[in-house]
DNA sequence: GCATGATTGATTTTT
DNA sequence: TCAATCATGC
């Protein structure tokens, strides 16, 4: 049955979504239904005939691209297996996995995240004989992505030691058959500049290509993109201007206005029509985002009700704020018949969240928290995973050194030492310089060889074993937590702490279990231990992997908050020095307007209710300081405020009304 | 030479 | 609050 558009959508949408030929240039406001139109346009070109390979989406966060394909399997009742909607960064790891042997790198190479390249980075300085200390890791890391990536050039007060450094942690990773996040972007543009016969391969294949978040792409991104498109010129992006922040990573809204010099026969499409959050909430949003100076014109209207006004909220202190907002949530929740999903709280930076998660917990207020610490990023998670790497691709120095010593197999600190030197004058790996010493009985005889023969041999062993494996290779990976004790080693490390432990073994069990899982999903065509590492560091921050939807309150940060709506929305730590964050404008005063885009989006992720909290005072550096209410705040109207109810004890019908919404929800759950 | 316990220092956002 | 580093003991 052929979908009507124009029924569906509204008039500007529905032509964006059946201008299917040519570049087509989108500006959609935030709850303007892009996402909605998106997948209409996706599901009218598989209709109009265009094959579901022949189709490239690309998305910002792997949540988006799957939900993308989902909603396009239920739009058009057809299988979308064949259809490629994926992050900028899982589409580089495709094409490399592809066409990377072209630049020489094997299929085992691995992945290397932030935290990866920073322990890298370390070694690196160690070797060139430079403090890590001294030294400002993220900003290095930061400044060496831009230079990789052609944005900047070397600052002219750059030394030639931190040269040398950026060329050790190149040659470093190379060595590793390890790849950043840069690479990911870099080498398939490499690959296109060298071998024209793999562009065009591509181009062939995807005739149909749309970008949704243009605004966050950063130009590698965009110009793979217009790489890929500059042929049938069948390339659609979707963005808001007033909604980019992610500058930090590259993100370069101007991109906006490459594409329209790129694609001058483009046709452009606005939308602006609201159909999320009420008048109030974007009147507060428009004026707020007036201030910026740089920006596409528009302004989002709605044609429902001004709803209610934005309740401010005045805690003393971060505790305070916790109950506060639980407090408020409780009786908003009671008295509207709301479950906890229609609830969100969102913060600035990631540490305020624990105080919130625990809050809740104590409350028993069941939370969904993203962002924070992953399950992934648990220290005994990561060492289960490092295992799995070092198996993998033992050139892996960073999962090696992970560990080398963990369990403690008394390999210290000078054989370590010994080693690093070996493979730095052999331009090898660590593994390698094991290799090396165990077998060359009449060298390196100042060493104690008996632990790294059997660290060697086992790493040897459960490396055939699990090549062996097939569609079996989690019970390898238990067998080999048993073997070297990882329980007894958690047990020394947490002494009469038994809760610690069976807690810690239990995320390896459920990493265990996880990885099992995904190795007997029949839909897995590819079951390796490669495709099954690289996709963990490309989506490892992500939701938890199953899907089954509890009611649960959401906790985030703002950045995590982009593309999502919910009815309630608490904005906690609205002050000064949070957002805009004190670093942030410190260290670039320009930022300025992206803190506001990021107040912005903060503010139009709520559909009918916002409250927006400040404390008076705040734990900064173990001291108790003075907090001020964020300057962004004096950009919204003043009468879009209301102060809070004087206390939050309910009156007499009030307290009737929660009392039988309370029962009705009772009753409802009795019956389903 | 390695393990262990004490001290210190540090916190923006994420693929 | 937690992790990485340092100094000391075995």
């Amino acid at each position: 049955m052929a979908i009507q558009l124009h029924t569906v959508l509204n008039t500007e949408q529905s032509r964006a979504a059946s201008l299917i030929d040519g570049p087509v240039l989108i500006i959609a406001g935030a709850g303007s239904g892009k996402t909605r139109m998106i997948c209409y346009r996706m599901a009218h070109m598989l209709e109009m005939g265009i094959h579901a390979s022949e189709i490239l989406a690309l998305t910002f966060t792997n949540k988006a691209a799957a939900e993308m394909a989902m909603r396009v399997k239920d739009l058009t009742q057809r299988p979308v297996s064949e259809l490629t909607a994926s992050t900028f960064h899982a589409f580089g790891l495709r094409i490399l996995r592809e066409q990377g042997e072209l630049l020489g790198y094997t299929h085992n190479f691995t992945i290397y995240d932030t935290s990866d390249c920073a322990a890298l980075l370390k070694e690196v300085l160690h070797e060139e004989q430079l403090d890590p200390q001294a030294h400002d890791i993220p900003a290095m890391l930061h400044l060496f992505s831009n230079i990789k990536i052609g944005r900047m050039a070397w600052p002219s007060d750059c030394s030639a030691a931190i040269k040398a450094v950026y060329d050790g942690y190149q040659e470093h990773m190379k060595l590793y058959n390890a790849v950043d996040f840069d690479d990911l972007i870099m080498l398939p543009l490499r690959l296109f500049e060298r071998y024209p016969h793999v562009l065009a391969l591509y181009q062939k294949r995807y005739t149909h290509i749309m970008v949704d978040e243009f605004q966050d792409t950063s130009l590698e991104q965009y110009r793979l993109v217009q790489q890929l498109a500059a042929v049938h010129r069948n390339l659609c992006v979707v963005g808001d201007d007033d909604q980019s922040i992610y500058s930090w990573r590259g993100a370069n809204y101007q991109n906006i206005i490459l594409f329209e010099t790129d694609f001058p026969e483009r046709i452009e499409i606005k939308l602006e029509q609201n159909y999320r959050s009420t008048g109030t909430i974007l009147q507060a949003a428009n004026t707020l985002i007036l201030h910026n100076t740089q920006r596409k014109e528009k302004a989002l209207w709605t044609d429902g009700h001004s709803g209610g006004r934005i309740t401010r909220l005045y805690p003393e202190q971060e505790d305070d704020e916790v109950q506060t907002i639980i407090k408020e949530i409780r009786s908003v929740l009671y008295a509207r018949n709301l479950s906890y999903r229609s609830f969100c709280i969102l913060v600035r930076t990631n540490h305020l969240i624990p105080a919130f998660e625990n809050g809740c917990m104590l409350e028993q207020i069941p939370v969904q928290v993203s962002g924070g610490q992953s399950f992934f990023e648990r220290k005994e998670v990561k060492d289960v995973i490092a295992y799995l790497r070092i198996l993998a691709n033992p050139d892996d120095d960073m999962a090696l050194l992970r560990i080398i010593n963990t369990p403690r197999r008394k390999i210290g600190r000078s054989t370590l030492a010994a080693l690093r030197s070996i493979a730095y004058q052999r331009h090898c790996s660590l593994y390698s310089a094991i290799g090396l010493v165990t077998q060359q009985t009449d060298l390196y005889e100042h060493l104690r060889k008996e632990p790294l023969k059997n660290l060697y041999d086992l790493i040897e062993t459960y490396r055939s074993a699990l090549f062996a494996a097939g569609r079996k290779k989690s019970r390898v990976l238990r067998a080999l937590m048993e073997e070297i004790g990882y329980k007894e080693y958690l047990a020394q490390e947490y002494p009469n702490n038994d809760q610690a432990v069976l807690f810690r073994y239990g995320s390896i069990q459920s990493f265990i279990r996880l990885f099992s899982q995904w190795e007997q999903d029949g839909d897995n065509l590819s079951y390796s231990v490669y495709d099954y590492l690289q996709r963990l560091s490309l989506h490892s921050r992500d939701q938890k992997e199953d899907g089954d939807p509890i009611d649960a309150l959401s906790i985030m940060t703002i950045h995590a908050s982009k593309g999502l709506e919910f009815d309630c929305v608490f904005l906690a730590g609205v002050e000064d020095h949070m957002i805009p964050h004190a670093r942030t404008i410190e260290e670039n005063p320009g930022a300025l307007e992206e803190e506001r885009r990021l107040f912005y989006v903060a503010i139009t992720r709520a559909k009918q209710d916002l409250y927006i909290s400040t404390c008076t005072q705040r734990k900064r550096n173990r001291e108790v300081v003075p907090s001020v209410p964020s300057r962004f705040l004096s950009e919204i109207p003043e009468d879009l405020f209301q102060e809070p109810a004087q206390d939050f004890q309910l009156d007499k019908d009030e307290t009737i009304a929660a009392f039988n919404a309370l029962k009705r929800r009772l009753a409802e759950k009795e019956s389903s």
